[in-house]
RNA sequence: CGGAGCGUAGCGCAGUCUGGUAGCGCACCUGCUUCGGGAGCAGGGGGUCGGAGGUUCGAAUCCUCUCGCUCCGACCA
């Protein structure tokens, strides 16, 4: 992509509704702009990034079924499972023109168990896992942080259907895991904590948290959960002593929001290890067996030949919020620094003398022979000063640079920069493209 | 929803107390010079002051109502 030709609405001023440091810099960056309160509208660099997210969201997911649900749902599904009243006023609810009464969808059980008991009848069906990857509104009475804290938000949620108790404890577990590897790819430490289950119901639930000091929970934790890291290593997710085991190391210290926190047992763990900070909740998941199968008639006939209601459980995660959550855990004064796996663009390309016909061509075979690679540089083919392309390239966070100028050429070396360390080494053009491909063979 | 604050040019702000017909920086446009970390000089365009009503010879400024946004608190992916 050519600069010139992209609609990207850099600020060089700080707007003065954006108290966070993620949501100053997605302003900045020109990605959101804000259309009431809580509620953005996504402009291309951020939906490119909103895209990588769910991209990786949709690959993690694998084997599971993908659908769409709508965002408007009837009110009458929710009455079934005695939601509709205990919502409350964070359900944003809607007439329609034959006054039925509708609602702005928070969540989806109850809907997806609509689904399921429509079309499905026997254990022989089992195990059965849908998701999708839709907005969702929740009404808050505070929306704030910019995406972090939004009333429109856009989730995946996915809702796991087993015959019994024990096999919908595996999905659990392997929802637990796949969530580890997602957050993994985008650069993140989420950590697996023990929380409320709020609204949703159940008696088994995990929290996700990035830990931030902006985070909006606070958190106990022993630090040691922070260096468990899943890696490359390969997972069977039909092993259920395998993933059991996964869970097992990564929910064995202790970690817990301030909603399950005990104190006594945080006590027990080593005083060099026990942390209290903050965190930013980017995912949950839940296991609720048959709280709305029983109330909404969902059930399955056993190899008994028994009826019983299906066990059920849900599992979330917040890709709109994620990109603030990101941004809190990389970035430094001079803007934002992507992981490889969600950035907007693998790099950029800047060109310091733009009109000079040896740089010119330089940038243009940089960016043909990347384009060959399958890595869509951002180009900077703007007429600027050189500060302030590089100001504008920190700033959107771009992992890598490369700068071209009168100067390199002449020796026939272009400079390849990290974001991240600031390192720049003097390379040939060809050289810093083999070298970009290959750090982006491993992520994409 | 309770408490506090703010709406003046695309963005950041001053002017409001002590009414007299709107200003600064950035951005934008033109020209010249500059050109490896948000350039300099000169010239220029743009707002009727969130909205409605009222007081007054006269309202961004005073009064009433209203809409929106932000911050603190209670709730949440």
């Amino acid at each position: 992509m050519r600069l010139t030709r992209y609609f990207l609405p850099v600020l060089k001023e700080n707007p003065a509704e954006a108290q966070i440091v993620s949501h100053r810099y997605m302003l900045r960056a020109g990605m959101i702009k804000q259309q009431a309160a809580g509620i953005y509208s996504w402009l291309p660099l951020g939906l490119r990034v909103l895209r990588r997210i769910e991209a990786i969201v949709h690959e993690e997911q694998e084997r599971a079924g993908h659908i769409l649900m709508p965002t408007l749902q009837p009110a009458d599904l929710w009455r079934e499972s005695g939601r509709y009243d205990d919502y409350g006023q964070e359900m944003l609810r809607i007439k329609d023109r034959q006054e039925r009464e509708m609602l702005y969808g928070p969540t989806n059980e109850e809907m997806i168990t609509d689904i399921f008991r429509a079309h499905v009848t026997s254990y022989k069906d089992l195990p059965l896992t849908l998701y999708h990857i839709q907005w969702k509104f929740r009404d808050e009475m505070r929306p704030r942080f910019g995406v972090m804290r939004g009333r429109e938000f856009l989730m995946k949620d996915g809702y796991n259907f087993d015959v019994d108790r024990d096999a919908a404890l595996h999905a659990y577990n392997r929802h637990m895991v796949s969530y580890l590897r997602t957050y993994e790819r985008m650069g993140l430490t989420a950590i697996p904590m023990r929380a409320a289950s709020g609204p949703i119901g159940g008696d088994n639930t995990h929290e996700f948290l990035v830990l931030a000091q902006t985070g909006e929970s606070e958190v106990f934790y022993d630090d040691r959960v922070t260096a468990l890291k899943l890696g490359q290593r390969e997972i069977d997710y039909d092993d259920r002593a395998q993933v059991a085991e996964v869970c097992r190391e990564f929910t064995t210290l202790y970690a817990r929001t301030d909603e399950t926190h005990d104190q006594a047992v945080f006590d027990q763990v080593p005083e060099a290890h026990r942390k209290v900070g903050r965190g930013i909740e980017v995912g949950q998941i839940f296991y609720f067996g048959t709280k709305y199968s029983e109330s909404m008639g969902a059930e399955v006939t056993t190899a008994e030949g028994h009826k019983v209601p299906v066990e059920m459980g849900s599992h979330g995660i917040g890709v709109s919020r994620l990109l603030g959550a990101i941004i809190e855990a990389s970035h430094d004064d001079k803007g934002i620094i992507w992981p490889e796996g969600v950035t907007p663009f693998p790099v950029g390309i800047v060109n310091l003398k733009q009109g000079d016909a040896a740089a010119d061509a330089a940038c243009e075979g940089l960016y043909k022979a990347l384009a060959a690679k399958g890595l869509e540089a951002l180009y900077d083919d703007r007429d600027e000063r050189a500060g302030a392309k590089f100001a504008t390239m920190d700033l959107i966070g771009l992992p890598w640079r490369i700068t071209v100028g009168p100067r390199g050429l002449a020796n026939g070396v272009v400079e390849l920069t990290s974001r991240r360390t600031g390192v720049s080494e003097e390379v040939s053009p060809e050289a810093a493209v083999a070298r970009i491909a290959a750090i982006y063979a491993g992520v994409r």
